[in-house]
Parts: C-alpha cells; sequence; structure tokens
DNA sequence: CATGAATGAGTGTTCATTCAT
DNA sequence: AATGAATGAACACTCATTCAT
C-alpha cells in the first residue's frame, strides 16, 4: 500500500487530489495571516510544495483556485451547519443542535471563516458564488417558521432572527481567536443562553 | 473664517484638506466595490479628481494612506459610539444611547465599516492601528461592568457581552444593506430587543 | 529650441511621438533578426531604450503594438505605391511609375516587408487588419482596367497580373537582400522589363 | 512488407516512422492556421494524437522538430521540383515542365509551403537549414545557363531570372488560396504565358 | 503644490522540457 | 516506447512609486 495507488491507476497517470487539498490549505493559511490582499500564487505553490506550474493544472487561474475554495468551504459549512438535524424534532432542540454546529464550524475552521469573510468584497468572486452564500440560509428559514409556529420564538422577519444568531457566533469566535481565548463548554452553554433569550417568545 | 487659512501660510501654499477627504472618500468607495485586493493608487488617484503623483504629497505610500484612513475612521466610530452618553446614569439608558449609536454608524457609515472589517487580515495594517480596535472597547467594559454591579445583566465576561452585541449589530446591517432592505425604527426596535433580552439578567 | 518643447505643451506633460517611433523601429528591427515569433516585449522596450512598464502606456498589449505598427506599415506603403501617379495618364506610364514605387518601397523598408509578410499568417493581427491587407489593391484594379481597355496589357484576370508584378517584385528584393546584392539602376531596369513583357498585350 | 517490420526489430520496439508523419501533420497544419509563433508543443502533441512526452521521443527539442519538418520540406519540394527533367531537352521543353513542378508544389502542399516561408524568419531555424534553401537553385542555375545558350531567355543574372519565376508563382498561389479561387487549367496555361514573356528573349 | 509619463520590481500565467511510472 | 503530471525559467503585463517640469 504506497502513495503510487492514488497517482497510477491502471497505468494511467491521474491528476492527484491530495495536490488540491494541499493547495487549500496553503491558501488558507496564507490568506489568514496576510489577508486576501496579500497573497501570491508563487507563495501559495511554495506553501503547498509545489512548483508555480503545477497550480495552473490543477486551477485555470488564481480566480478560479479562490472560486473553487469558496465553493469547496460554503458547501462543507453548510453540510456541517445540518449535522445531526431532524426535521421532526421540536424547535429548541434543532436550533441547539444546529447553533452547536454553526459555532463549533467557526471554531474548528476559522481560516475557512476567515477566508470566506475576506471573499464576500473581493474583485475575485464570481456572481455565481456570491450567490452561493445565501443558499445556506434557506433550511434555516424553515426552522425558524417552524419555531414561530410553536410560538417559542418571537414573530420576527427570519433574516432579523438568524442575522442575529450568526452575527453573534462569528463575532464572538473571531474575537476568541484573536484575544488567544479558549471557548469552554460552560462559556459556551453561556453564549447558547444569551442568543436563546434573544429570539425567545 | 474659511478654508484659506488652511491653504495658504505664509503666502507658501500648504497640503490641502479637502483633497485628504477626496482621497478617503474615493478610497471607501472603491474598497467597498472591489475590495481591498482590487485597488490601485491609480484608480484613486482617478477617482479623486488628481493625479497620480499628488496621492504622494498627501500620503508616504498606499500603506500610509490605509493606515491613516483606517485611524480616520476607527477615531470618527469611536466618538460616534459614546455621543450623548453621560457616565451617571443608569445602565440601560447609557446601553440603549450606545447601542443605538453603534447600530446607527454602521448604516451611515457602511463604507467604513467594510472598509475597516477588510483591514483587519490585510498585510497594509500596522500592529499599531491593529491594536487600535481593542481601544474603543475600554469604555464598553466599563460600562458593562456597571450593568453587572446593578444586577441588571448577566453576571458574563465582557468580551461575551460585547462581542455578542457587536456581532449581532454587524451582521445585520451588513445582510440589510446587501440585500436592499432598509431598517425601520420597529424594525430597530425589535433587534434592540433582542439584544436586550439577550444580556439581561 | 530643445526636446521639451514637445514633452511639455502649455506646461501639460504630453505623451511622445517620437517614443512611438522608437518603439516600432526596434520592433521592425527585432522581427527582421528574429521573427514575429520570437520577440518579447522586454527586448523591444530595452531595444526601444525604455522600460517595459512604459510600452504599455503607449500600446494596451503587444498584440495591440503589433497590429497598429501593421496598420501604420501598410497605410504607408500605400501612400508610397501612388506617390506621383496621375489618373489621366496612359497605362505604361503610370505603371512604370507605380512599379518603381512599389519596388523603392520593399528596397527601401525591408524591415517592414518582412514584419508585414510574418504578420499575414500571425496569431496576432485582428481581422480587421488583415482586411487591410486588399484595400491597397482597389486603386492598382482600376488601373489594369485602363490597361486592358487601351489594349496595352493582357485581357486577363486583374488578381493573376498584379499578383504576377508583386509577387516577382517581392522575391526579387527579398533574394537580393539575404545575398547581400544591390539592385542598381540597370538591373531595376532589366526587372521592369520581364514584369512588362510579362503582361503587354 | 508490413509496418512492424519497422515497429520490432529484434523484438525490440523502435521509433514509429507513422508516428513522425502524424507529428509534421499536426506541425503543418497549426502553422498554417496560428503562425509560427502561435504554436506549442502540447497543441503539436494533442493534435497527433500523442502525449507531450512521446514529442520528445522523436525530436529532442521543438528546434529539432522544425528544423526535421523544414528539411524535410525543401528535400520534398526540390525533389518534386525536378521530377520528369531530362537535361538533354530543349530549354523550353525543360522550363515549362520545372515551372509545372513549382506551380503544382504549392498548390498540393500549401501548408508546407506555408511553414517554410515562416521559417525563413524566425528563431528557431539552424544557420545549415537556412542555406538548404538554395541548393534547390543550383540545378535551376545550370538550366536557365542552358536557356542563354540556346538564346531563348534573356542574358540576365540567373537569381534575378528565378526569383522572377518562383516569386510569381508564389504570390498567384497564396492569393488564389487566401480567396478561395481555384487555379484551373486555362489560367495556369495563362500565368505560364506571362512567366515566359517575362524571361523570353 | 500639482502633474502624469516614466520606471522596474513583481504579478499571474505559459510552455518547452523532464521523469517516474 | 509511451504517458502526462510536474517543473521552473521566461513571458506579458501591472502598479506603487518617482521626478522633471
Amino acid at each position: 500500500m504506497n502513495e503510487y495507488l492514488f497517482t497510477y491507476i491502471c497505468g494511467v497517470k491521474v491528476k492527484d487530489q491530495s495536490k488540491i487539498e494541499h493547495i487549500y490549505d496553503a491558501t488558507l493559511k496564507l490568506v489568514k495571516t496576510k489577508g486576501l490582499a496579500g497573497i501570491t500564487m508563487n507563495e501559495i505553490a511554495a506553501s503547498a510544495g509545489l512548483a508555480t506550474g503545477t497550480l495552473y493544472i490543477y486551477f485555470d487561474s488564481k480566480e478560479d483556485l479562490i472560486n473553487a475554495l469558496f465553493s469547496t468551504c460554503k458547501q462543507a459549512s453548510e453540510q456541517i451547519c445540518f449535522q445531526g438535524y431532524n426535521e421532526g424534532e421540536p424547535f429548541k432542540n434543532s436550533f441547539r443542535t444546529i447553533w452547536h454546529n454553526l459555532l463549533n464550524y467557526r471554531i474548528d475552521n476559522f481560516k475557512e471563516a476567515v477566508f470566506m469573510d475576506q471573499c464576500c468584497h473581493s474583485p475575485f468572486l464570481t456572481e455565481t458564488n456570491k450567490e452561493l452564500t445565501s443558499n445556506i440560509l434557506h433550511p434555516l428559514f424553515k426552522l425558524f417558521e417552524q419555531g414561530k409556529q410553536e410560538g417559542v420564538i418571537k414573530a420576527l422577519d427570519n433574516f432579523l432572527l438568524i442575522t442575529f444568531i450568526t452575527g453573534s457566533i462569528h463575532e464572538v469566535v473571531k474575537y476568541a481567536h484573536s484575544h488567544g481565548k479558549k471557548l469552554t463548554g460552560p462559556v459556551i452553554e453561556d453564549i447558547f443562553e444569551m442568543c436563546w433569550n434573544g429570539i425567545k417568545a
């Protein structure tokens, strides 16, 4: 069992998926450090342990690379967001599950979060990709409708409820990260309480 | 008292404050549209109605311009934040005042907000300027301590309370802006209620 | 009287037409030596005594530079072609004038001729510019019609007559140039005789 | 006699002549379309139905490939030029034969002609190969000497006579090709007459 | 002070060539 | 021999910065 099993299949050379991961990792690490404005393709290649030209085997351009990474991150975050969520359950159960997913994604994937935030006002992101952003909110809309029907949360516009929740999560994690604070279980429970009290009927 | 007092001193023409405003405006407009990654000194000059070289009379470098603008924005936002705030008042009064200041600043100075957000992960911003960010929080810390002593808010770490509040404000305004929603008085009151319920004891 | 009269007019800086000439000269010289396939923008700039970036003040791209030069050459060659030509004269007089113009243009502007030949099968030349080529032939068509009406030349398709003439001129000059042969007056008269005998009735 | 005689010798696979033909064909087709300046080794390989690396089994470098193809084309054109030519015959017979050979080669092998023309001012062609060009002219020189001794053609320098003939042939075919005109028997006879009248005593 | 053409180091990208399989 | 992903030098082009006027 060696790595060549993945590089050569039936004697035919094959593009290397692990290289894409390396490129993504390198990009995320660099964007976190220097910002989207400060990264070069040369740096990404070097940081991924590749030659400059190799980048262009996997991505047509810098724009292409950034959009592909953005799309990958968005989809991953969306998937994680709804992990363990079952439509049938009472609102607060579901809300708690998803709330923790949102928080944990931001904690565990801070680099991704920074990258996605930076992308939103960048000249690189395509319109298609910018629209992707709102898809994630659709299922959340449905959940909050349920909550309102159950009468457990305030009868406010979904966008208010959702941005209230996500905004506070994002900011807390950002602050904790940049000030080296660790978010422990009890602290997380405190934050959840604030969010819940904010929206509950 | 006219502007020429500033333009000519002892018959010698000096730097023109109105040009700096034009440069700042042009920069903010461009950053909002194309992101910090996408702007050039030529574009800024053209958009400000100046020659490229003129920019360098007012700012030593691109980095210098961005840092000066960041600093200006930060100070303005800080000042606005505490408008109408008197230390002697009960917590909720003060909180309401400052909360509305924070929200209104974000609404009225959306370009500035986008610019400052973008700066935080950019290769341009100096360490000194990055630290500036936390200064604004100091008086807020004091206010929240007062609230806790009054027993009207939760006895949580200030950073949790503050980021909870600012995060939700930022996100709501961002969303409203990008989706063309207007935040009217009653809606603003709803958001305030969520924030207040989130932190109140 | 110094060069600055041309660089600054009424205190306003002005793009320098002489730089364009230098760029054109450098390009023609390099294309003659190394072929259109072998030239770089860096080389052109260096050979024109300019920085790389300066090239892009005058031309948007390599393609743009080549097309502008092609168009300039084509127009110059066309103008020279009909120098001293008056429509009223008998065919042979006019033909002799134009024939010598065509030959002399090729001799005096060999670099231009090589450049234009190379352009015709290049990925750089725009369709518009490729069409330019045939414009030069229009007035020649008219002249050959006159010759046929006078009954002094063969009643053949104009394209046969014209390509016969230009083809032989081009090839003779090319050969003379590449083999270091000088085309003197008597030799030129011999070539003219061959051309004339070829087409005369 | 089958191709495998060439493909396997003593059980060892050797270079495949048919691949070389495919490479040559692909190169000629691409040069005609995009010019010598616009082709890449990747494109040639793809167009020849090969992997990039395979090209380098048959040719050491791009320069090598182009020179080998140039040499092949030159030799083929030379051979075709003298097809059916017997030294003993009277000049005009021989001239007519060779003239038609030259014309037909250009018509039937237009891609080759374009390629060779492009090569002459390219950075790829070696000096040796550039000299090859003149070899073809040697037997022609001899023929024109014969014509002058017979007194049927003008007593001019051979280079004038030859370039006059080849130049007009090349240009006519080029024009016919690029304007989609077909050169039929009678038209060809007209062109021959022009050439003959041009050089005849 | 104001100008904007000029600069050249530095970008994104290409492509001839190599090499492990 | 054949493959095609990998390489990195070299390319077209950009842009922060300078400087003569």
